[in-house]
DNA sequence: ACAAAGGTTTACGTTGACGTAAGTAAAACG
DNA sequence: CGTTTTACTTACGTCAACGTAAACCTTTGT
């Protein structure tokens, strides 16, 4: 059962990141693994975190912004005020992410009717096309 | 009807950009002004690619993709090769697009989720929650 | 016993995307 | 006609997010 506990190593792989990274991170207050004598060891909750982050990451959260929506993970005893604040952080974020994916919506779309008439302009020009294995 | 050029001021605050910004962008090549002397006029089709590029940007993608993103708009008369390769990575991004829709459909699944948590332990502790307005 | 594997800290290097400052030149205004 | 305004080039600075190298432990297999 204490064996939901990883190394370096594993981390780096179950995540496809470098050691610097995860030692970065850490160093960031994003992870904190804990110690056996020098050695990390990352618990589930540090992958809990991993993940977050990396999720957070593709959608152009600067480490930063990641680290303060992380503390709303762990605020169960913290005082009302930070609460309340990280509540309407979270809020606002969602706002944000709303909008987001929006434009997204429009950015896909511009691109499929650039597809389109891309398409088009080869067809004119007698240009094969196939999947793309050779 | 030669007035559709703009100084880099008139750019500057249409598009809310430094002018140092559209210097590098030039630099880069991803945009081209003609020239008047030493000084840069800015034309319709600088600005529909200044408008390209920053919603490139909002969705993380660097400005050298946006680069190759842009010289398909551009590509009339240009190789059949080249247009075809273009056209394939076209394809390739809007595959990324759409995965990237989908992740964030789910990061906004989550983060919502997270907020409806945050209410009731809010609720749970008598925290007042308002608008924002005070 | 000892070398290889895996881990550590410290610290300088790098890349992308600009910021910022110095020193000119041209143009528009009072 | 002098002086602000606007713009230009050149070039060094900066910040985030790591990469990379050096120098060092410690365990683990043979």
């Amino acid at each position: 059962m204490t064996e939901d506990l990883m190394t370096i190593r594993q981390m780096c792989e179950a995540f496809d990141v470098t050691a610097r990274t995860l030692r970065f991170y850490e160093s960031k207050e994003l992870l904190a693994p804990i110690r056996q004598g020098q050695k990390r060891l990352f618990t589930k909750k540090d992958r809990a975190r991993l993940t977050l982050i990396l999720r957070g990451k593709k959608f152009g959260f600067s480490l930063e912004e990641i680290r303060q929506l992380l503390e709303m993970y762990h605020m169960q005893d913290q005082q009302a005020t930070q609460l309340k604040t990280t509540y309407e952080l979270a809020q606002k974020r969602l706002a944000q992410l709303i909008a987001q994916r929006e434009e997204l919506d429009q950015v896909i779309q511009d691109l499929q009717d650039q597809i389109a008439w891309g398409y088009e302009l080869m067809r004119s020009k007698n240009i094969s096309i196939k999947s793309s294995d050779e």
